[in-house]
DNA sequence: GGCTCAGTTGAGAACTCTTCTCAACGGTGT
DNA sequence: ACACCGTTGAGAAGAGTTCTCAACTGAGCC
């Protein structure tokens, strides 16, 4: 049930788009692509500074991924505003408060049905939702047992 | 199962724990427990500015509440940070997509279910989560309406 | 009430984050 | 290869947020 398979074809989007795939929109694809854990656009302008690729580049780029609905937005166990990879199809991020991993999964407690209630007892137009889970991953449990030092 | 009452005796939170409780501190608490819709630090400011509250009183402050677990943060349709009073007890926000208004509601479709397996699936050790609905509230919905003359 | 003191406040400066500008550049289709 | 038009990046500008520190004020106690 987790980790629904994350592969867009995100040149192919772009082509049928009509919209230029330049070198720097591949290197910040690549760079969330192969990430397992949310990062920041400023982290990522910062990871990809020495590579040729402009900040202001990084902040169009992210918005526009995002836009296309190839990244998601999501918050960090400090509130930071972060985006992670190929929320391929339905899924929901279970982000590591600590180091912020994010590990997807598709399935939730069938929001469609509360979703029903909702909109009924309301009034409002329901069109989505929005669920992150938080935890501690397995080594950041790791780390944490080990500075217990008597604290 | 609409909106709980959203009803902290806050300066008791606060004297309890041996802060002071400022006028400021109650103007802007005031601000939100009066609202029904979410309002971002900036809107917060400005709402208060004639009223005597500095600003970067309001930013302390909102964060303050939001730490003590007074205030409780949503995304607004556009992505931006908003705030809204009191989540008493467990509950998740129906977000106007337009006007940002919020409506509280408990009960989600049984997301500690979910949490187990998500648990024992992936060796987190899951300690919360958020969950946001978006909706168009009526009153948006009559507007949206009313300008669609063709568009 | 009045006293004391630690915590709070606010104007403005400083700092950080994000967007803009516009000339050079580089995908894309032919 | 060529031309076209969207994209890029350095630096500046603009927002948004935090900091500084002297003046102030809530809260506890006579
Ligand atoms: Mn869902
Ligand atoms: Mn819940
Ligand atoms: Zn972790
Ligand atoms: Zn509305």
């Amino acid at each position: 049930m987790t980790d629904p398979k994350p592969t867009h074809d995100i040149e192919a989007v772009f082509h049928q788009k009509g919209i230029p795939f330049t070198r720097q929109r591949r290197q910040i694809w690549e760079f969330f692509a192969g990430a397992d854990r949310a990062a920041t656009i400023a982290e990522t302008a910062d990871a990809l500074r020495g590579d040729g690729v402009g900040q202001a580049t990084v902040y169009r780029t992210v918005q526009l991924f995002n836009d296309l609905g190839l990244l998601a937005r999501v918050q960090d166990g400090q509130g930071e505003l972060c985006y992670i990879a190929p929320p391929i199809g339905h899924s929901h991020p279970l982000v590591c408060g600590v180091c912020r991993r994010v590990i997807r999964f598709d399935g939730d407690g069938d929001l469609t049905e509360l979703e029903a209630l909702l909109g009924a007892e309301t009034g409002f137009s329901i069109y989505g939702h929005h669920l992150e889970v938080y935890g501690i991953c397995p080594s950041c449990q790791q780390t944490r047992r080990e500075g217990d030092d008597g604290e």
